[in-house]
DNA sequence: AGCATTTTTTAATACAGATTCATATTCGAG
DNA sequence: CTCGAATATGAATCTGTATTAAAAAATGCT
């Protein structure tokens, strides 16, 4: 099951999601990866057909494992939770992965339009599963009412979306806490997307203390 | 005046600018950018002493520029403009500079953390200047009262920072008029930033932490 | 243990671009 | 219009890294 090789081969993936996330494609070196996984560069080799396609793979799994996540949180919710808290749950785990969880994630994201075009079909096809499930909320709580007409929210969406994944530019954890940026940027959804109100305390997720 | 040679100069960056902001550093090739400029590519060294200093060059530029863009805009406000208008200014200025004017500023944004590290120190420089200008565009507002007393607008800043940066990722002209985003990049703002009336039946206003 | 197969290593090669060089062309002052 | 300096080119080189190849080591099966 969990042979030797598997490991090995994961080893070398986490690696490069590793450095990946760290030096971004144009600085990621084979040498510094097998050395993370703690290999000889040619081993590499026997994994994976080339540099590029080790660096697909990662994006793919990236794209995947967020996109898995979020969706996995907010299908944890007890039925009938509100639209707008489900979309105040998947800006938490959103966040939460990218920044905490997975170098997979924050690999994904910093690179996606950085690495040669041959590579972006794969990775791409999930992050359109993505948007599509963020479309999904959004609807949900348009539907419900929840969200002001007046508010174009295919737009504001890209912009929140954006907000999140930029936050692996300058976020660190030394300087400030991340439930604080959660929190903020939860706000930011609340006040921009609702009309005027606020929702009932207790009802949203608010990780302020 | 405008010699030849300083044209010719000025070719290859504007050149070297519009390789940059589309392929991204990893992609640019000295080839592409001679070709754009319409030139050989050994002449690129006649003004340049290396890749790495053309690129080091647009990315300062286009950071520089943006920054001086914005901060002329909000300048030429009447005295006396509420510092919320000054926001929205900068925001309307920083979003058509990146996405319509300067394919310097797309290069600077999209590739600031994707250069070696020996080259970011310059550009680094006049990212440290743009962020204190906005830093003071909150102080006053805040000095002023119109941002709420209970939003951490640092962190806050920061997100409507890379909300922005982040839309030449996806932003495409033929799809959405740039007003439009720029229009509800304004509205999150002013959404999130002002103190709003909570409509909470039989509770007061409510404050957090 | 002995042997075939899988995995890993060390040493060699390939290659895409950046860079240099020697030479040609263009420019502009007189 | 001419000649020295500035600018640009084509062909050659250099370099860092990815990639292969050949050999060695580890693994696991009977």
């Amino acid at each position: 099951m969990a042979s030797k090789s598997e490991k090995t081969r994961k080893r070398i993936l986490d690696a490069a999601a590793s450095v990946l996330s760290q030096r971004g494609y144009a600085g990621m070196r084979l040498g510094e990866v097998a050395q993370v996984a703690g290999v000889q560069a040619p081993a590499i080799y026997y994994y994976f057909a080339s540099r590029d396609e080790l660096v697909e793979e990662v994006m793919w799994a990236g794209a995947h494992d967020v996109r898995i996540h979020v969706e996995e949180a907010v299908a944890a919710l007890p039925d009938g939770t509100a639209p707008l808290d489900r979309i105040m749950t998947a800006v938490d785990a959103h966040l939460r992965y990218e920044l905490e969880i997975s170098d997979y994630a924050t690999a994904s994201i910093r690179n996606a339009r950085h690495v040669p075009e041959a590579l972006r079909d794969r990775p791409a096809a999930e992050e359109s599963l993505y948007s599509h499930f963020w479309r999904d909320l959004f609807e949900a709580a348009k539907k419900e009412g929840t969200i002001r007409d007046d508010l174009d929210a295919t737009t504001f969406r890209m912009l929140l979306l954006g907000a999140m994944n930029w936050v692996v530019e300058w976020w660190r954890p030394e300087t400030r806490g991340l439930d604080e940026v959660i929190a903020v940027a939860q706000d930011m959804v609340r006040r921009t997307v609702t009309d005027q109100e606020v929702r009932d305390p207790g009802r949203g997720r608010r990780s302020l203390s």
